[in-house]
DNA sequence: CTTGACTCTGACGTTACGTCAGGGTTGAAC
DNA sequence: GTTCAACCCTGACGTAACGTCAGAGTCAAG
């Protein structure tokens, strides 16, 4: 005589809302009897799909999915399955990415109430850095990572600051110098600039070096934003002479 | 001479969508100037605006309190933050347990295709085992969750089961036994059941059992699933019962 | 027969846009 | 001067999973 149930007290037994209840009835995930009068029915049995519907939502699986997954019984669970776990995973990472751009952001603004305009100067900094080691990861080495994980710790917003200034600053007078011998002495001043400042990322580590160099030349698969970034940096004559440049120092030394 | 730019244009400088623009526009969060003809028109400096919106819809800001935030430029900032990061972790926590729910359903399903009913069944028993765990947490000191964590290896989905209806049958005898006397043979007996049941928990471990203890006392704070499922055990009776016999078999011995 | 406790359906609200639809604007080519 | 592609505008519906009324019927007890 398995005991009947009407919605209140179903809904109470399996922790959800009557509200839920009606919703699914709708959308054909859980459909009831129902009295002459209309109102829903549930037996016992109504409770276990109702747990494996509550379940699966519990996963972030949405509710037509699930509808089908019971509809077409062919075994699709499993790779449904799989397929959610690596979207969870991806979530996960995002949301790993924004907590810790709140505690970045927490520790390096707790001295005092620093306007709101700073907070948000030092999270939206610690995003795109996240970003960009994220990104950029795959051109390194295991060992390279590691290392530039320790560097890390000298990138200050000041130096961050004054190192995209040298750059541009170096990229221009170079600019100003395309119609010199890449051997005069004014080309290896530059050489020699440009030499310093790309130390100023590697730390003349070898395997930052190579990871970078695989990154340069992956350039045309960049995402959007990064190409945005580097354009004042796109002329190639630039990056010729300064080649050049560097050919000319060695058989020269 | 700052330039001036178009919607397209500037959707794409910031990497969002125009739709995104018209959105933020219409409600107020990033107001461009317009042409006479009424296209929008946004200036370098929106863009700072911009990337500090975007950044904090990344923390999952709903952009209703994006612009609050922006208007009353009290510095309610700091708060929001930290606000946000507790509802993040929240997340996070819920996140970590669908993945390990789905992990272990792969894992214990792994050798062939199992049907997916089995497969759902694991689901919901690792999912409420894990809720159960993170709230009875708080019950137990370090140690207790250290060895319980050990000890959960044992937990077979059978033993779990065998477990559950050793203690469904012991509590109808000791039900059907309310009449005796807590020293006779047959309740000390119906005692010695009850014990052995609870070390099959505890191993003995007083750490665990101490906290077992406290969870008991606590009864009337559990949350209501919990005190659903536990109202099969729910006749006081027996609970004094069990502690009478106890107390006899003590003095006894 | 009244009343309180339930139940039903229908419909709008929520979030952050995506996606048309119908209709102007602009600038360059013809 | 016109045409045409490429943009731009506003308005409106769609999405996911219910929450929250609103108006109206049902049920069991007194």
């Amino acid at each position: 005589m398995s005991k009947l149930y009407h919605v209140l007290e179903f809904a109470k037994l399996a922790g959800v809302t009557v509200r839920a209840l009606h919703h699914y009835d709708r959308l054909g995930l859980l459909k009831p009897n129902r009295t002459e009068t209309g109102y829903r029915l549930y037996y016992l049995r109504d409770l276990e799909r109702l747990e494996q519907i509550v379940a699966l939502k519990f996963l972030g699986i949405p509710l037509k999915q699930i509808r089908h997954m019971f509809e077409r019984s062919t075994s699709a669970m499993s790779d449904s399955l799989q397929m959610q776990r690596r979207v969870l995973e991806e979530k996960r990472r995002l949301l790993d990415s924004a907590i810790r751009a709140i505690e970045e952001a927490e520790k390096s603004t707790a001295p005092g109430n620093r306007p709101d305009s700073a907070i948000l100067k030092k999270i939206i900094e610690v995003i795109e850095m996240q970003d960009n080691m994220d990104w950029s990861k795959k051109y390194y080495s295991e060992e390279a990572q590691a290392k530039m994980e320790e560097r890390k710790k000298l990138w200050s917003p000041e130096n961050q600051e004054r190192w995209s200034k040298e750059w541009s600053d170096l990229f221009r007078d170079v600019e100003a110098a395309l119609g010199e011998d890449p051997a005069s002495a004014r080309a290896q001043a530059l050489a020699a600039r440009w030499k310093k400042l790309v130390e100023g990322f590697t730390g003349g580590d070898q395997q930052i070096t190579a990871g970078l160099g695989k990154m340069y030349q992956d350039r045309p698969n960049w995402p959007a934003n990064m190409q945005q970034r580097m354009q004042p940096f796109s002329n190639k004559k630039v990056w010729e002479f300064i080649q050049k440049a560097f050919a000319a120092g060695k058989t020269a030394s």
